[in-house]
RNA sequence: CGCGGGGUGGAGCAGUUGGUAGCUCGUCGGGCUCAUAACCCGAAGGUCGCUGGUUCAAAUCCGGCCCCCGCAA
């Protein structure tokens, strides 16, 4: 049995923790999350999915607001862990947390390092039309996903994978090489040092990268859209003004000669949008305020007309 | 008490000077056609979220409740 100490956040990490469980060779001394903040309709207090996860498989949860709190570090110093493993934090860890534990910081990381360091591994590697992307488990050191990699696994990403999708698949194969890993490194396994020249960032998502820029080619379009399913979500405005979410497309290969983001083509089925190249053929929607819908059910009621506008 | 939109036949919507509910799609039947997700004709299907109230009369006005969703965090 090692002792292990987990740190994690979000649905991604429940996986690891949960195959760390499974595994029956790791005593979880602790689990830390982020504090509940307030969030969604009514700003009530929610916690993390790791929280949730945690609290029903009996094990201690801590939710330090800066891990690195002298008193908050001291008591892991006094666990004495063997591994801390860390996934989807959301924190900075001092170098003097990554000397704790006996065989270091463990980062399961949502990409094939180097690429893709940062945030939004996952939505960055179907945005920028990745063929194929994966988890690496590596050791931390500081800085932004700099560590040396002990192994990595790929996953093929196809023209309809989308950002949940990918995401399930990920945290599955992270959480299987994490247990596989976890023991070669006790054995000695040595990590290979990422190529500082691959390095590519995924930086925070924001509401502005959300929009939908109709400029762009159908393509970039599409893979935006798809990296944004379900949230953000990718989004558009209808000559109302009303917002409307985009959720699935097409790309037609068809050139559009009309001003971006105008409405080409109705037909019962479903849509189509001027692109900054090419045409775009649009199959489900959500309205504001309304669920997600395919095109066809759209264009039942408000729906849209050619001739319409999109993105003012 | 964060802001806001919405609950109308299976689906998406229209319908607020209150007076027995319409549209598109779907479904079923029939027709046309070599054929069709196309077209034509016809039919079924709604206690208008729930609950009180106002009124001669409420989907439509007022109160309470339930549910869905967008924004913001």
């Amino acid at each position: 049995m090692w002792n292990v100490v987990f740190m994690g956040t979000p649905d991604f990490a429940v996986g690891s923790l949960n195959a760390l469980i499974e595994a029956g060779q790791y005593h979880i001394q602790a689990v830390v999350t982020q504090p509940d903040r307030p969030k969604g309709r009514g700003q009530k207090m929610v916690e993390t999915p790791v929280k949730t996860f945690a609290l029903q498989q009996g094990l201690p949860v801590f939710q330090p607001l800066k891990v690195k709190e002298p008193d908050f570090v001291q008591q892991l110093k006094e666990w004495k862990p063997d591994f801390i493993v860390v996934a989807a934090f959301g924190q900075f860890l001092t170098q003097e947390i990554l000397d704790i534990p006996t065989y270091g910081c463990i980062n399961v990381h949502a990409s094939l390092l180097p690429k893709y360091r940062g945030a939004a591994p996952i939505q960055y590697a179907i945005i920028k039309g990745e063929k194929e992307s994966g988890v690496t488990i590596m050791r931390m050191e500081r800085g932004m996903d700099t560590g040396a990699m002990y192994s990595r696994v790929a996953v093929p990403i196809d023209e309809e994978m989308n950002f949940a999708r990918l995401h399930d698949e990920l945290m599955n194969k992270g959480a299987r090489l994490l247990t596989d890993t976890l023991p070669r490194i006790a054995d000695g396994l040595q990590p290979e040092i990422q190529d500082e020249s691959e390095a590519t960032y995924a930086t925070l998502l924001t509401k502005e990268m959300a929009k939908i820029d109709w400029t762009r080619p159908a393509k970039e379009v599409h893979d935006m859209v798809r990296g944004f399913d379900p949230v953000p979500g990718a989004f558009t405005c209808l000559p109302d003004g009303k917002l409307l979410k985009i959720w699935e497309t097409r790309v037609t290969g068809k050139p559009a000669d009309a001003e971006p983001g105008t409405v080409l083509s109705v037909s019962k089925k479903d849509f189509t949008v001027a692109c900054g190249d090419e045409e775009l053929r649009i199959l489900t929607v959500q309205p504001e305020s309304k669920k997600r819908m395919p095109a066809a059910v759209f264009l039942n009621g408000r729906g849209v007309q050619a001739g319409d506008v999109l993105g003012n």
